[in-house]
RNA sequence: GCUUUCGUAGUUCAAUGGACAGAACCGCGGUUUCCUAAACCGCUAAUCCCGGUUCGAGUCCGGGCGAAGGCGCCA
């Protein structure tokens, strides 16, 4: 038999659309427009139909069942495997047979199966920008967005077969260090007493003394832009400094990617291109896309709508680089030494100017040169405001660290799982604390469209109940424990065919496994992590109600049987989508 | 001044131009001799305003109002 279509959306949408034009003779205009339905409509809809109709002057009644007519006479819509049903003012819905269900589950049977149905961007090379936190100082709330988001997105490309390069392009080659720098050498700062992994408070302390200092004092501005330049320029012992402040913020951060579990494949830096920001402003200033305004080196827009009086500075007045010169020679390095096929920026909405702009100059660039040229998209999102509305910033205040923000998410977790559970042992609790409340804490940015600002608070961030992580694993967790249970007791070997599944409860959780492929592929459209977890809490909730209602292990042989492999694909597929968001999976809690 | 994004129940959020706008939290009520009650079941409530396009608009376009951002040497 052969293998059911991974995703049915998509099949259904390509051979409806087919069938319409080869079949019954709509023109180019008609697509089958198919979407998952509300379940009171069926399993799938499509609306073509309705638009079609409009544009030839047919009843788009008549263009639905014509549709119908001919789908009929096709194998893979034959009453065993579907119903087909002209509804409202045209739609066509569809729903499946128990035993199209079946089929499909047994055919997707495990996460390799799964995988293999998703080979859309094999061989692709995607770079992954992301995290990309300023040396010297300590990341907080506002600094969670780009990590989860950036890893999610890792992972679903990763999921699709690209190949992914995590890179944490780390600002640590700009102004912030021609102050910190300035204000050392005022205070006599010994570095000595700063040991590696244990003195990113002190320097940020320091950071944030040498800021109000060059807010005060056009002097001290202006010394500190000289030692930003003296450092850019290769100063022995300011380089000296400047590597120590670097060891003691890059093993800060390690910290926390090892708290949550991110990993990255490169960690460059912006000073990684200190020495080919040359070649990008010579070749920039050769081919006439930079010129020298004012001392400093820009790129102007003149005919663009937003950009027309808006240039983008590309190299300060001084000769030092800024962003925008380390981040153009980033992209020929991405696009030279990494084979970069598609460049992902997850950097949030406020910077959308600057991307912008970069990517028009890099455009302009490579065509000039012949240079290759990647893809380039800004996955922005939306600030982190405090209570004001506004953005939670490091200068203002004091915005509450990732560090701390993780901590309590495990403390309240533990409390927790020492109440509920106290009979586990210390290392088993202190497991699930932890992947409970650093799973709560990604879960509640992950769950939001990345577009939108959104208010910290700490009761979104350590809810466990609702939509959150720990509702998706504790969901898990009972179908662990349903399988254990079934293997102590024999039931679950030798069953790989699915029977037919029954109406009710049975049917509605069939019916959502069948959707992963359709929400996966509706994540990668536009890399929004947040529709796979609307999708899981749907699934877990599914389960629950099902798990509520039918008991699994149940006297009957059949029941147990078809059950049991529900229960094995649903734990299947929501471990899966877990590991995709980078939520860790327990089989306990 | 120019420009970008956003505006949905009391609150925080969903909704590839489709049929009756979904959840969660909060509140109230119910469910456990049975595979984990971190669960399940039930009740109430919303598309900022005015136009336009469309068979069909929370979604697209125009104009208001409101919020947050960006705009030559910060990243």
């Amino acid at each position: 038999m052969e293998r059911p279509p991974f995703d049915l959306q998509r099949h259904y949408e390509a051979r409806l659309t087919q069938v319409g034009q080869e079949v019954c003779g709509f023109d180019q205009n008609f697509s089958a427009q198919v979407q998952l339905a509300p379940i009171r409509f069926g399993d799938y809809q499509a609306n073509g139909a309705l638009a079609y109709g409009r544009f030839c002057q047919i009843h788009p009644r008549k263009i639905a069942q014509r549709l119908v007519d001919a789908l009929r006479s096709e194998e893979e819509f034959s009453p065993a495997l579907c119903d087909l049903q002209v509804a409202g003012g045209g739609f066509v819905n569809i729903s499946l047979s128990s035993l199209a269900l079946a089929r499909w589950l047994a055919a997707y049977g495990d996460a390799h199966a799964l995988r293999t149905g998703a080979n859309e961007l094999d061989g692709r090379i995607h770079v992954v920008d992301f995290s990309s936190p300023n040396s010297a100082k300590q990341m907080h709330v506002g600094h969670l967005r780009s990590l989860v988001l950036g890893d999610a997105i890792c992972r679903i490309l990763e999921f699709f077969g690209a190949k992914v390069i995590r890179d944490n392009h780390i600002g640590d080659w700009g102004t912030q260090f021609g102050i910190l720098l300035r204000q050392i050498r005022l205070e006599g700062t010994d570095f000595e007493q700063l040991a590696p992994g244990s003195g990113l408070e002190a320097l940020e302390e320091l950071y944030r003394r040498g800021v109000q200092a060059v807010e005060e004092s056009e002097e001290a501005a202006r010394e500190a832009r000289e030692e930003l330049a003296a450092l850019q320029s290769g100063d022995a012992p300011r380089l000296e400094l400047w590597k120590r402040i670097n060891a003691i913020s890059y093993a800060a951060f390690q910290k926390i990617y090892d708290l949550c579990s991110v990993h990255f494949d490169l960690v460059l830096g912006e000073s990684f291109y200190r020495d080919s920001v040359g070649r990008v402003f010579e070749e920039l200033e050769k081919y006439g896309i930079a010129e020298k305004n004012g001392g400093a080196l820009a790129v102007f827009f003149r005919n663009h709508g937003q950009f027309y009086e808006q240039p983008f500075l590309i190299r300060k007045a001084d000769g030092a680089s800024n962003y925008a010169s380390t981040d153009l020679a980033a992209v020929l390095y991405r696009s030279e030494q990494l084979g970069a096929d598609e460049i992902f920026y997850v950097v949030d909405a406020r910077q959308q100017d600057h991307f912008q702009q970069l990517f028009l100059t890099v455009e302009r660039w490579f065509e000039k040169t012949g240079y290759r040229l990647p893809g380039l998209h800004h996955i922005s999102f939306g600030t982190v405001c405090g209570e004001d509305g506004k953005a939670i910033r490091t200068r203002s205040g004091e915005p509450i660290r990732l560090q701390q923000l993780f901590s309590e998410a495990i403390a309240r977790a533990r409390t927790i799982v020492e109440e509920k559970n106290p009979e586990l042992d210390r290392e088993s609790r202190d497991r699930i604390a932890r992947a409970v409340g650093i799973g709560a804490v990604k879960y509640g940015d992950l769950s939001q469209n990345r577009s939108n600002n959104y208010l910290f608070s700490w009761d979104r961030m350590l809810a466990f109940n609702g939509n959150t992580a720990p509702y998706l694993q504790y969901a898990l967790a009972r179908l662990h424990a349903i399988a254990r249970r079934a293997a102590s007791e024999n039931l679950s070997d030798g069953v790989d065919a699915m029977p037919p599944i029954q109406e009710g409860e049975e049917r509605s959780l069939a019916r959502k496994l069948l959707h992963f492929p359709t929400v996966l592929h509706q994540v990668l459209a536009d890399l929004r992590p947040h529709l796979l977890c609307t999708y899981l809490y749907e699934l877990a909730g599914e389960f629950s109600t099902f798990y509520a209602a039918c008991r699994v292990i149940d006297g009957d042989r059949a029941t147990t049987r078809r059950r049991l492999l529900l229960c094995d694909r649903t734990k299947t597929i929501l471990g899966l989508g877990l590991e995709l968001l980078g939520l860790e999976a327990l089989d306990q809690m």
